[in-house]
DNA sequence: CGAAAATTTGACATGACTCAACTGGAGTGG
DNA sequence: CCACTCCAGTTGAGTCATGTCAAATTTTCG
């Protein structure tokens, strides 16, 4: 059950009863993605917050010369959204695609604000998601100002080996910042 | 009063009583710290939220060659902590320091969650905080990855012209990933 | 006023990018 | 199931934006 998967991963940050876990149910949906569709294009307002069952997502967005830059990936159990277009209902600057088939739970705006004033446990959840998010966001910021591009690579290959085997090396070059030819060459070396 | 500002920013968000925002109030306290004054050294486990309610502070680590690289600043109502540290309890790897003198309010995390649990309402402001937070940071990722040395200063100048005025050039040139030799000569050009 | 720090300026070095050609494998349609 | 196309990945040559280093100048502040 996709459901299930999410309570797993809600029990390891706060605790839900029975009761709760209806609701919160009752709120959500589910869906199947194919490989290339799309979550969320640029221009669209945002409207839910996305959690992945099973699957890889990446958020990027197109740049002036028409190259796509990936701003982020969301794996299993990972939440992902646009959460600047989600909080102001503007236009968002992104696009969130599959980058293989998966499947979601949906939790729109409105079932959320909802489920926040029903369970405030869920709403903790969420804040603690955020702080860790934002931690690894002011990380990534590190990794990018102070490693090489080589160094980038291997950082990435050291602490998370499952991205490497899951998506094109296209994609991760341009997760790193760097062109796909140049990190053809570093794997080249050695 | 420097909880008052604390307070007319919260109510920029969610609602609370008086009974609320005397309970907050004494979970608070206040502190004045002098320019290059420090929040955060690179070792140490970070322990507190921290408002400002005037001045301007800088988040940086120190890179391989020595540098320093600044990941964030702050000012007035705004808040400032290393999210990753205060959560895991691990030695930070950042340095948050006053670059004028200033005015801070200390909200230690024992006290946070301890305000969690009395009023809700407080952990909506925060999670409310920490959505625009992480909107932000992957705004300012776009941002390094798709502009020039000199479309980033631009920019900075367009969007908040008043650090332009507040930290000195060689800060901003770190914020924006350049050297301050670079930063000074798109400063000379018109 | 004097020392230290910040900024400017110029010469030079370099890591990463662009462009282009080539290779190989995956997916599709006949 | 083969043939063809297309896309990802590789490789090499040349370029460029930004970095490094060093010295001169200006500003800050005790």
């Amino acid at each position: 059950m996709p459901i299930e998967s999410l309570l797993n991963h809600i029990a390891r940050f706060v605790k839900l009863n029975a009761d709760e876990q209806q609701v919160l149910s009752d709120h959500l949906s589910v869906k199947k993605v194919r490989k290339k569709e799309f979550l969320l294009k640029e221009g669209d307002i945002c409207t839910a917050n996305y959690f992945i069952v099973n699957g890889c997502f990446r958020m990027y967005f197109i740049k002036e010369n028409g190259q796509e830059q990936i701003v982020a990936f969301g794996i299993d159990d990972w939440w992902i959204t646009d959460y600047t277009s989600l909080e102001t209902h503007k236009p968002s600057l992104y696009y969130i695609q599959a980058v293989e088939d998966a499947e979601v739970i949906i939790l729109t705006k409105t079932q959320r604000d909802n489920l926040f004033d029903k369970i405030p446990m869920i709403e903790r959840y969420f804040r603690i998601l955020l702080q860790r998010l934002q931690g690894a966001s002011v990380t990534r910021l590190k990794y990018l100002f102070e490693l090489s591009a080589e160094e980038k690579y291997h950082n990435m290959n050291n602490h998370f080996p499952e991205f490497i085997q899951r998506v094109p090396q296209y994609m991760l070059a341009s997760y790193l910042g760097i062109t796909p030819e140049v990190l053809s060459k570093i794997r080249a070396k050695k």
